[in-house]
DNA sequence: GTCTATAGCCTGATAGAC
DNA sequence: GTCTATCAGGCTATAGAC
């Protein structure tokens, strides 16, 4: 445990690492399925186990409890999440850069609208496992974006707004086709909704911040 | 309990009447209380009747289940949430209107925040106790406004947009001020949102909708 | 109408055989 | 590594006294 690294050099057990690996693997796979659906305590252990194919006693022989599945989510995904912000690229055209961003995002909860609803649950709750995580890492990226992009307005590259709040509203339009899908197909019936929505906001983002 | 009314013209009952609405009332506030911030399965009787000041089974006196006080307060809901909606006018200016929409959309998340996340907690599951609102009340709302909407930019007052988007955009972005409060002010630290919110909003409808 | 006490179920976690 | 069996705690809901 002290050195994971050792099962690299030793036959035997590399085999029982693949399993281990595989099985940590289904497990966490499972309980994404089941805890973006529900919620935490909405969730239960045996609900995890039947989706992983595993018993539960077994289960918890890979994780020591369901907090510990939870928290091991929840520690990759803000990393994930925060990719496509990073990658604004202070050198490029402002517009393109920003639009790029936001096709990333809304990308993002099309391919995993598992861990943005994950997320989602997080937050609404008062974030309890992750507020420290976005008052550092996500206020130092914020905090470092705003200030890229008060430059642009300066250099009249873009038209003026609230910085931090753009960065608000491309979270919130993005995520909410993952968050909401259900809601949004309840209202559309067959259409699907991601067919649309990238030129709509893409359209949104163009005339907000088109400089006159 | 067959004839609620009957206790109206009887004085003694009358009184314990009031008490029985006083109470109902302080349980429905608690609940929403709790219910907003931890989620259905996240909330126990006892959490509720603490906040209500009220033993359980005092509180399960006044309603049968913790479901039923759940779907108490979400069936009220509905409609007080699309209220803004529904009283977009169809002879009164397009870009006004719609602005007013989004203004009194906003001044609701920040009025009825925990109504929002009480929402946004049972739609995030996939809306199972209020799927079938969504898909005959909201649904048949929206396609009158979409429809309104249309005409409006076909008579050249709005700038061509994705109607259904549209209405999705000012649920998503009014809706996060209130669902993701905690994030917002991990990354604001000591600005109040709703600061520069409204200014923001409307200068991006009015950047989005006005025709050219 | 309100309380104390408790029944009965569900669930997280463990024991111990294989 | 995986299983069956089970414990212990917490929870919804009810019983019954006042």
């Amino acid at each position: 445990m002290s050195d994971p690294n050792r099962f690299q050099i030793m036959p035997a057990p590399q085999k029982s690492t693949r399993i281990q690996q595989k099985n940590r693997a289904a497990i966490l796979e499972a309980a994404l399925d089941v805890f973006s659906a529900q919620g935490f305590r909405g969730t239960t252990i045996d609900q995890i186990a039947a989706a992983a194919n595993l018993s539960k006693p077994n289960l918890l022989y890979y994780f020591p409890s369901k907090e510990a599945i939870h928290a091991t989510l929840l520690a990759g995904l803000l990393d994930t999440w925060l990719a496509p912000l990073r990658t604004m690229n202070p050198k490029g055209d402002p517009l393109e850069e920003i639009l790029g961003y936001v096709r990333r995002k809304l990308q993002m909860s099309r391919d995993y609208p598992r861990e943005s609803r994950l997320f989602a649950h997080e937050v609404v709750q008062g974030a309890p496992r992750i507020y420290h995580a976005l008052s550092t890492d996500l206020k130092s990226l914020v905090d470092e974006k705003t200030t890229l992009i008060e430059t642009w307005i300066k250099q009249e590259k873009l038209a003026p707004v609230h910085p931090y709040h753009l960065l608000f509203s491309i979270w919130s339009l993005t995520q909410h086709y993952a968050d909401f899908d259900v809601q949004i197909r309840a209202v559309m019936d067959a259409e699907d909704p991601f067919t649309n929505a990238p030129d709509f906001i893409d359209t949104l983002y163009r005339r907000l911040l088109t400089p006159t």
